[in-house]
DNA sequence: TGTGAAAAGGCTACACG
DNA sequence: CGTGTAGCCTTTTCACA
C-alpha cells in the first residue's frame, strides 16, 4: 500500500463522524503537524494513542487531506506573486474542462478556482519577476484559445496564507 | 523537560544556501511531510541522516516556514468558499494597516492579500452556506469604516489548491 | 480508551574523505 | 566542510485489558 494518487470516486459525507476531541485535536494539529501526539492528548485530555489513532483514522477517511509544507518562495526564487482573473469567451463544459487541465500542469500555478461573477476563474501565480510573469501569462494563458481577456493583480503583501479552518467552537478546558 | 524550539535569534534570509540536493529534497517534502527521511535519501542519494540534517537547518533558517495539515472543509462544515476583491475609500498607511489587522483576527478568512490595480485587497474566506457569507460581509467587511465596495466570487470548483513551488527537479544550471 | 511493549523513525557524536 | 555509520532517544504503532 502506497502512493493512493488515483481519484477518490466517492466521499463518505454521511459516515464520517467527528466528536469534539477530534476538533480539538485538529484544531492544534493543523497548524502544525510536528505538534507531537503526546503534548496534543495533554492539551485536550487524552492519551499518546488514542490522539495517534485519531489521526490515523482522520487521515484515512480523508478529513486529513494531506500534510504539507510551505516553503520560502522569495529565497526560493519565487519572490513575486500575481493574482490573475481570467474570463472565457465560452463556457461550455468542454472548454472548461480544457482549461482547468491547462492550469493543472502549469507548476507556476499555485491556485485555480472556477468562480461565479465577473471572471471564470482566479489564480495565484508565482514567479521569479515581472518579466518571468509577463513569458507565463503570454505561454500559458495567451496561448489558450478559449481566453478573452485577463486581469492582473500584483501582490504586495501576503498579510495571510494557508488554510487553517476556524475549528474552534469553543475553548471549553479540561476537567 | 527536553529542549524546546527556542526563539530564533536570527534569520538569515539572504544568506541562506541551498544546493541542488535541498532542493530535491525540498521538491518531494513540500508534497508530503510524511514522506520519511530514509525515502527521500534513496530518491535523491544522501543518507538518512543527512536529509534529517539538511531539513532542521531549513526549518531552522526559515526555508521552511511551517508544516500544516489541509483538512477537508466540506465535511468540517465549511462547503462554500468566496474570494472577496475589496476596495477602500484611502489607502493611507494607518487604514491600510488596520485592515490588515482587522483581517487577520477573522478565522473565516483564509487568506489576505494586498494587491496593486483595480482592488486593494483579495481575501479567501471559507463559510458554512451564503447566508453565513453575508453575515460575514456585514459584520467583518462593512463594518470596516474604510470599506469603500467588495466583489465576490463565488468558487465552484477548487481546481488547484495547495502552496508547492516549482523546484527545479533535477535540471537547473546555476543561471 | 488506556497501558505498556515492540517497531520505526528521527536525532546526534564521531571519524572519514 | 558535509557525509555516512552507529547508537540513542523520541514517537508511533500494536496487542491486550
Amino acid at each position: 500500500m502506497n502512493d493512493k494518487n488515483a481519484a477518490k470516486p466517492q466521499q463518505n459525507h454521511s459516515i464520517t463522524a467527528i466528536d469534539e476531541f477530534d476538533r480539538r485535536i485538529l484544531a492544534r494539529y493543523q497548524h502544525d503537524t510536528r505538534h507531537i501526539a503526546q503534548r496534543i492528548g495533554e492539551e485536550v485530555g487524552l492519551s499518546a494513542a488514542a490522539v495517534q489513532r485519531r489521526l490515523k483514522r482522520m487521515r484515512e477517511s480523508g478529513i486529513i487531506e494531506r500534510e504539507t509544507a510551505t516553503l520560502d518562495a522569495h529565497t526560493l526564487g519565487y519572490p513575486v506573486t500575481c493574482l490573475v482573473g481570467i474570463d472565457l469567451l465560452e463556457e461550455r463544459n468542454e472548454q472548461i474542462k480544457a482549461f482547468k487541465q491547462a492550469m493543472l500542469k502549469q507548476a507556476q500555478v499555485q491556485q485555480c478556482y472556477y468562480v461565479t461573477g465577473e471572471y471564470d476563474f482566479i489564480l495565484t501565480v508565482v514567479c521569479r519577476d515581472l518579466q518571468d510573469y509577463e513569458r507565463f501569462t503570454q505561454e500559458a494563458i495567451m496561448t489558450e484559445p478559449n481566453v478573452r481577456s485577463f486581469t492582473t493583480w500584483v501582490v504586495m503583501d501576503k498579510v495571510k496564507v494557508g488554510t487553517a479552518l476556524p475549528l474552534a467552537p469553543d475553548q471549553t478546558p479540561p476537567r
